[in-house]
DNA sequence: TCAAATTCTCAAAGGGCTTTGGATGCATAA
DNA sequence: TTATGCATCCAAAGCCCTTTGAGAATTTGA
């Protein structure tokens, strides 16, 4: 069933029926409950490619993911975020599109995406520092959120950011009330712009209660499990080892607890971690959490970032969307005094 | 710049110039390059959405996440699946479309999708012993290939799977080689096809040991860090604790190592312990793995799949690929003889 | 009552591609 | 010379919708 039929069964112009279908105020409410109801009983529902080509609108979004070969780390929050936005985009009728291209093509796909209208924008994961991905995309014209934000310039496009800086100083300052004052940070690969954000409100902290900061006790990769563990391990056998960490992620929170634990301490006693935790559904804990942490659900981010971009693709006269989250001091099993 | 343009310009119908470009053989071979090259030239790219509109095709592929709310964990192993099948997809030029529907409205959104042919095929993810979405999927005609396969009938349909029969029956016997009798199992969800599998693996290398099968010491759950940790504290604090664990996943196999290591025990002499593997990019070991384990790269599993549906698409007269991967064991430091 | 303003409806023109069903020109074969 | 086959190329129909620019019908105001 496609409009032409419908519109001779009903007797009625095609122009009257997709008026009628789509709310515009030009036909009159008989006629239009009566377009409605024919199109309900025949089962007729426009042709989505038909649509897009005579809109030159896709109502789809893409997300390009960066497949970096040396390091090959898929990022494991990608799938929280995705299933929040995905959730988004369904209930405003969007397609999610996903396209996994080697990390030095990425420009190649953006300027494919914008040149073929096969989308109407696009989301920006895991911003740089300096990101050429921004400047591009301004460019390109191509509507774009970012999940993060770029050091310096961040006025004249939307995103949507957790206050890294201040959550790690607020976790910072959690453990200096504790009396610590050897911390050590553990911080994700700081030409991320989050990181470099965390690891300031890291050292605020510190330099704010008139302490210096050791750059012996700073580490920065990729948040994983045995980043946590061997870093531990190293701290544990110096001389002076921290009592305190703060880490950017419950995974590598875990491979901290696992080199106390295997060097016959305990976490919370004799070292005690706080961590950024991104609600991730497959590393929660049911009950009292296990870490003291800051935590921002990486889910609900990506849920707003959808509901901006579209905003942001249907009313592109509004100007940037802009939005700066706090994130929760959640007092888990893994911190204690100073000893 | 498009076919009409484009045609004008060379002083050819846009009949003959579409033909040249997608490789049809009723045109001259010195037409087809100085068309090609026009194109280049003059950066010609054929519009997907016609495209898309004139040949009923839409070169896109779907895979449905369902979201459950009561039970909302979404699976870490998504993002590296996607990553594998991603690659694929953008070889072959296919878009990958992510819907993300509440799991009761599954059925709607494949209903639809092969309705609106708005994907040319689906991927089926994490089938159960008895899955609905399979015969639906045959009725609606909708190409699909399964990731695992259905308890029973498996002949009719594409799949993908790893032999996970065998591959917990052989790390069950290696366990059993150490000396190992009583192991427990922390298999998944048991009303999943591979979860059942796993168990029937595991329990046919104790019977035909002659060993009989304890259910006190299987257990069945999302395979998350805590409940590795839960259930081995549980099991070491009775009488009689297994001596050796198999586990379905390396979170859960890091909740075991956490449990042990807390009650002063050390994993590979007190507690073996072995886990499947899927290869996941961001619980990577290097040197040598942590675990004993049996594995296969989810990712590979991914990228293969999206092969496989992309052939079925092109050629569904080829019948069903149907393919069973086996694990390899990897012998890690989680392991050690039977005290 | 007539003109003006509203309300409703339509035919037709896109949007950009593929594909059908011929037409044309030329070399080969009878 | 005429018929046959081949290699090239084309005009136009089709895919299915939205939107423009106008016309017809109805209502309103004076």
């Amino acid at each position: 069933m496609n409009l032409k039929e419908l519109s001779n069964i009903l007797n009625l112009s095609q122009t009257t029926v997709s008026r009628a279908l789509n709310g515009y105020p030009e036909v009159g409410e008989k006629t239009r409950i009566r377009v409605i109801e024919a199109a309900r009983k025949y089962n007729y529902h426009p042709s989505y490619s038909a649509k897009r080509l005579a809109m030159g609108r896709s109502h789809a979004v893409a997300h390009v993911v960066p497949q970096n070969p040396q390091h090959s780390m898929i990022n494991p929050h990608f799938s929280d975020f995705i299933a929040g936005a995905g959730e988004t985009y369904a209930r405003y009728g969007f397609e999610m599109l996903i396209s996994v291209v080697p990390y030095d093509e990425q420009e190649q796909c953006y300027r494919e995406l914008a040149r073929s209208r096969r989308v109407d924008g696009v989301i920006v994961h895991g911003p740089y520092k300096e990101d050429p991905r921004i400047p591009l995309l301004e460019n390109l014209k191509l509507p774009f959120v970012v999940h993060g934000r770029m050091e310096g310039k961040a006025t004249h496009y939307s995103w949507l950011d957790v206050n890294n800086r201040s959550s790690f100083k607020r976790a910072t300052n959690f453990l200096l009330d504790l009396g610590h004052e050897r911390i050590a940070l553990l911080n994700g690969v700081e030409e991320m712009d989050f990181a470099f954000r965390r690891r300031l409100g890291y050292e605020s902290a510190l330099l704010e209660r008139g302490l210096t900061v050791d750059p012996s006790l700073i580490f920065s990769a990729d948040m994983v499990e045995p980043y946590g563990y061997d870093v531990t391990k190293k701290l544990l056998s110096t001389e002076h080892p921290p009592s305190a960490v703060v880490t950017s992620s419950v995974l590598t929170a875990l491979g901290v607890v696992r080199a106390v634990q295997e060097c016959g301490l305990q976490v919370g006693h004799d070292l005690s971690v706080v961590t950024f935790d991104d609600e991730l559904s497959f590393l929660q804990y049911p009950g009292v959490p296990l870490f003291t942490s800051v935590r921002s659900s990486i889910k609900d981010a990506g849920s707003r970032l959808a509901e901006i971009l579209i905003d942001q693709i249907n009313h592109p006269e509004k100007g940037p969307i802009q939005e700066l989250w706090e994130a929760d001091l959640v007092v888990g099993r893994s911190t204690g005094p100073c000893r």
